[in-house]
DNA sequence: TGAGTGTAGTTTATCGGTACAATAGTGGTA
DNA sequence: TACCACTATTGTACCGATAAACTACACTCA
């Protein structure tokens, strides 16, 4: 039996999905098989206030003939007229190209993808793998396979945000700000908890401070630095250069810079260390411990950013909790809602950090 | 000037984008504002062969139109004709809620998305936030938007698969295996490995052993079981069934676990905690310290995993690595061969692990 | 002179949906 | 009986790209 039209066979006709090619059951098929337009099965499978209108009949016949074809509807067409994907990116500057040393980054991840999922949002990770130079990813972001932009990233460039303005994605950046009252961001302030914490260790007795920071390029880095400095400033400690490194936030820098300094002669060498991050700080707890001294009997020591890590050193790490889980839930709430307004929102939230004291300063030893 | 026909602009004649909506530019933009149609500025812009066939000239016209424009081709657009998004969607279970304890998880994360960029591919994170349960998760997946799958999942139900396999939905399960034998699979032995581990704790004189073991439907917790029994039984071990227990991997049940068994009768109580993973033994750790005992003069200790902190601990853990990094980057390739090729590879790739000998395991204690 | 062969582009149909306007059928009313 | 309102459904035109077939024109060669 030749049928050369198969549009003109009759409701009933089971349409046999072309297995073996990469061929999806359509809406077409699916209003064929129950003998109605392709609007009909639209409207009805669509849901909402429309498809009341049709008589209970025809939505029975609907719904049969989608579930006995399996017929899922392309996200990809939809996104195509609706021009909404439903998918929120989050981009991961070049610096995090790995996720597994990086609590911190999975703490806002985590908080992102929640609440992309509790909107009906899937989630992009875009990392440092993906985008070589912020100018020639422009065009990855914006063809229109998100819906918006969650950049995690310690610096941005201008122009990039520029793009993006121009580009009319929106976004929201983490850990950062622009000048431009348009964009919208979401941070903390560096600057007075580490101040606090090195008010904190001078109140132990301590004024022969290092600070293992980050590189002063990134703004984390920066205010977390002028934070040190004012505390010290307030006490009228002069700032001694070779006890400052500006170096990154990694494991390694805390082992080699502690080495560092506690090999300079004693009445040079510093009593407290104040890392720019956990991560610095248990670098800084390993060299201290295989040198044979202890925390904080003879060296007093602080880190920022309360990783899980920092409560299972012993002593416990006196550190700054971020609200990493939260920056990640309030950026992915700023930026659904631009995406809901079209708008740019421009909002700005500053997150309040905490003060966590554990055992890891303690009094200057007098030797 | 009121002009109704727009379409009859001779090229020259700046379009504007219309700004405040959600307008992007497209192929039709660029060929009006070059003069030439639409195909002549897929083709050039496309690349390849077939852009060689136009004069120079046109190709200039058509490239300075879409710079000058700044024209990105719509991604959801492309898919829908190409039938590929170009992103590979990775489905994280349900226990997995979160990310920022699994450092297992970021590592496979991270392999696979460093593939999957290398080959262009964008990833896309299922969490188990998404996705409630399994049947009602299929069409969330089927609907176009990934081109495959790669499930990082301890326990799948065999509907689900079938499901994945009726779509025709490319996919490759990590850490399980299925009996069809056209799925392909990403996995360790987890059997050996923790035979070999128990024997190493054997050899050190130890016969009173626990085991804090996953939970058995998993399916590395009844191979990390079988193992333990294993081991035990080529020693002529009895296994005491007071001192296995298989709660899952969590550092609390580490915590817990610990303080009961050591607060067993002494001749009842182990001499070495076999930890299902390196979280359970850190949370064992913390509790043995706890207790004022020492490892492993007082109590010897294995993990299982070599997730970062376990180097950290003092002593360091001893433990049996997996290669988290590289089970991602197989499971990447995997899944993007039979994207490919176009057909299921049932590929099945076991990776090897490797003991790592480090001071938590130390001869028994002739109390 | 006319068929044959490139070159340089263009036209048409389609991917799988949705928005909007149009239409067939039904009964009520003046 | 013509007119209207109403309900249930359908047709048409896109969304922004690509594949494949097709056209116009010049240029060669028998």
């Amino acid at each position: 039996m030749n049928s050369d039209n198969p549009e003109h066979d009759k409701p009933g006709n089971s349409v046999k999905p072309t297995l073996g090619r990469k061929r999806n059951v359509t809406l077409k098929d699916v209003a064929a098989y129950a003998g109605v337009s392709k609007m009909t099965v639209s409207m009805i499978l669509g849901g909402g206030p429309q498809s009341e209108r049709f008589s209970p009949d025809t939505r029975l016949k609907v719904q049969n003939a989608a579930s006995a074809l399996k017929y899922h509807p392309s996200a990809v067409a939809q996104a195509l007229t609706r021009r909404r994907m439903n998918t929120i990116g989050v981009v991961l500057s070049q610096q995090f190209t790995s996720l597994i040393d990086d609590p911190y980054i999975c703490g806002l991840l985590d908080g992102a993808m929640a609440v992309n999922a509790a909107h009906g949002q899937n989630t992009t990770v875009f990392t440092g793998h993906v985008w070589r130079d912020a100018t020639s990813s422009v065009p990855l972001f914006c063809d229109g396979r998100t819906d918006g932009l969650i950049m995690i990233s310690p610096a941005i460039d201008s122009d990039f945000v520029q793009s993006l303005l121009e580009a009319e994605l929106p976004f929201v950046l983490v850990h950062n700000e622009d000048r431009d009252p348009r964009v919208a961001s979401v941070s903390i302030d560096n600057k007075t908890p580490m101040k606090e914490l090195v008010q904190h260790v001078i109140h132990y007795g301590h004024t022969k401070i290092a600070f293992l920071g980050g590189f002063p390029q990134s703004r984390s880095g920066a205010d977390r630095y002028a934070g040190y400095c004012e505390a010290l400033a307030l006490s009228g400690i002069p700032i001694d250069s070779r006890l400052v490194s500006s170096l990154g936030y990694h494991y390694d820098v805390g082992v080699s810079e502690t080495q560092r300094l506690l090999s300079m002669p004693r009445d040079a060498a510093p009593t407290a260390l104040i890392c720019g991050c956990d991560k610095t700080a248990l670098g800084a707890a390993k060299a201290v411990m295989n040198l044979g001294l202890r925390i904080p009997e003879d060296i007093s020591m602080t880190g920022f950013d309360d990783i899980p890590d920092a409560a299972l050193l012993a002593p416990g790490l006196t550190t700054v909790r971020l609200p990493m889980r939260q920056m990640g839930e309030t950026a992915a709430i700023l930026l659904l809602e631009q995406i809901e307004r079209q708008e740019w929102t421009g909002r700005r939230e500053r997150l309040p950090t905490e003060l966590v004291l554990r055992g890891s300063v303690g009094p200057v030893q007098a030797r």
